[in-house]
DNA sequence: ATCAATTTTGCAATCGTATGCAAAATACGC
DNA sequence: GCGTATTTTGCATACGATTGCAAAATTGAT
């Protein structure tokens, strides 16, 4: 079924057809009332791919996405995809995790599809790639993730409060000894986070006693935390850059180590996913405004691909304190 | 940068160009390193969506996921698509939630984009689409949910042994009051594994003597188990049809009932998320086991896409009972 | 070196749609 | 009803590749 055939039944030329299906072009009444009833008969749709060449405009958005085990980007993903499909754009989606630690032959891929843009969660760049996507003129857009180059949009919380909100709430049990668990130690949300944890510290004259690196994963997390644990004065306050570890150490710390939850040991997390607030958890964390976060991200990436180019923006979204069962005050 | 920019800089035809790109054609070997000098100066990677116009496949298959809340679907969706990028297929996503119970204006997006195969992802579809994915040869798979059509594909698990599976873990505590949370009537994984499980109960002399529905969602779920357990005879065993809704009617139980779990009432869910291996919930359960159901819906798909027209097939793989610290025994 | 068999190469058509341009049709003011 | 201004329509080309076919080049055997 081609606009072929639907103009051949409906007796007018292909490029009426076209039209038809164009929102902005002109067709008389009588002549769309002739197209739309062959088309329908037929079935016709018109073919998005050959659109797409001819207009150099594809509407695919390629999504990269590290893994999905971690509920914040299962979230992520999905308010993305429905912001896009409101928009007309579809998502390409691919995971990094396989290539280990290199997005290089993925973003290539992504590029083969001749996508619109492309949405990098809680993923970066190589500055090779980054050069690439800005000859073919793709918009990039970092979610939940930053790196220094001024032609790539991001979309963040400003991280650097988060972390001082956590430690707000953790100063106020007046914490003795302080831990952190760390993500992964070159990203950006983890640097921020952590930089505005220790800085509130510091401000009121305290500072991190113990460290260890979880690397966003639940298991590593639960290591960690039992390296932390190790010694005869275990922390009694503990940030964990983001709560799905948080809750690898609440799961080690309650019902391994036995230690009571905040008597014992404050917990604060980062993000504020769905499980945070189970019950099993109740866990006080700081809350990533998802929502705010997609619709920026979607809106700045669409007038990036749309509108003129006016330059890149990094935009930054105030998060907020969610205090729960896992703090004292 | 096309083919014919790099034909001219190497010195020779486009076709010889297009020809090198093409896994099995025929170029000489010095044709070869000219032409591939000349890309790589270039940058030059071919048009996917070209090829896929002339080609007629774009190796694109269009992936529908209902939601995203519930854990099982993110490591479904990342193994599918790691799989099938794996196959040089790529994964156009679709979530199906927000077009309210009805699938048909995604899956014609879908259909919009010429993609080889889709895979509904406990989705349904309606017949007229079905119909129309027939008559243009698209391979449709159905993961975790089948309908009684022979011509779509379908991999779930053996929903009814696995029913089977739940009630002998729960008898083996000798219950005497067995309760049941749905998901959702109409879902094949509902009556499947309800079947099951009732089937085993009866051949035991037992029956479900409390019922209610979670619609597969948690808070639904936490609602629907404070109805079950309003009475003065409560459960002491309950089966719950995924766990996700079971680990809601965990956090109920455990935390707002202040039952305990297993003396009071044992509960076994269905699916085996990472959650339920969690301390924090401790889950007994039955095993969907996901790489196999992957790995199978894939070769399964591709070889419809690619190979002979055989017969669509319904796949089931059997499940394994996993009993934690929610059963007795 | 010659000729047949095989491989390599280029030409040209094709996929399904969008769109600039000129011709045809319609609308409008009087 | 006429002349002009505006819309509507069709023609033809383009997008960037693949591929059947025939010509050219290579190979191999004698």
């Amino acid at each position: 079924m081609t606009s072929v055939d639907v103009a051949r039944r409906a007796g007018v030329s292909q490029s009426a057809v076209s039209r038809f299906f164009t929102p902005g072009a002109s067709v008389s009444k009588k002549m769309a009332e002739k197209i739309k009833a062959a088309a329908d008969e037929l079935g016709y749709r018109p073919n998005v791919l050959a659109r797409a060449m001819i207009t150099g405009k594809s509407r695919i958005i390629g999504l990269v996405v590290y893994y999905l085990e971690n509920q914040f980007y299962p979230e992520a993903v999905e308010k993305l995809s429905i912001a896009l499909q409101e928009n007309g754009y579809h998502v390409l989606l691919f995971m990094a995790s396989t290539t280990v630690g290199d997005v290089e032959p993925v973003v290539q891929t992504i590029l083969d599809y001749r996508v619109d843009g492309i949405i990098l969660v809680s993923v970066s760049m190589s500055s090779t790639l980054a050069d690439r996507c800005r000859e073919r003129n793709i918009p990039v857009m970092l979610f939940n993730r930053d790196q220094p180059r001024e032609d790539l949009l991001a979309v963040t919380s400003d991280n650097v409060a988060g972390g001082r909100l956590a430690a707000e709430m953790l100063l106020k049990g007046n914490p003795q000894r302080i831990a952190h668990l760390a993500g992964f130690d070159g990203a950006s949300t983890q640097i921020d986070r952590e930089a505005g944890f220790t800085a509130a510290l510091a401000e009121a004259g305290k500072s991190v006693v113990a460290r260890a690196v979880g690397n966003f994963h639940y298991s590593d997390a639960a290591d960690a935390t039992r390296e932390l644990f190790e010694g005869d004065a275990p922390p009694d306050a503990l940030f964990v850059t983001d709560d799905h570890m948080a809750l690898a150490a609440l799961d080690v710390i309650r019902h391994e180590l036995g230690l009571r939850v905040p008597e014992d040991v404050a917990v604060v997390g980062f993000d504020d996913i769905p499980q945070a607030a189970w019950p099993s958890f109740n866990l006080s964390t700081v809350r990533q405004r998802l929502n705010v976060m997609v619709s920026t991200a979607v809106d700045e990436l669409i007038s990036a691909i749309e509108g003129e180019d006016r330059p890149a923006t990094k935009l930054r979204i105030m998060p907020v304190p969610i205090p729960r069962g896992t703090t004292r005050d």
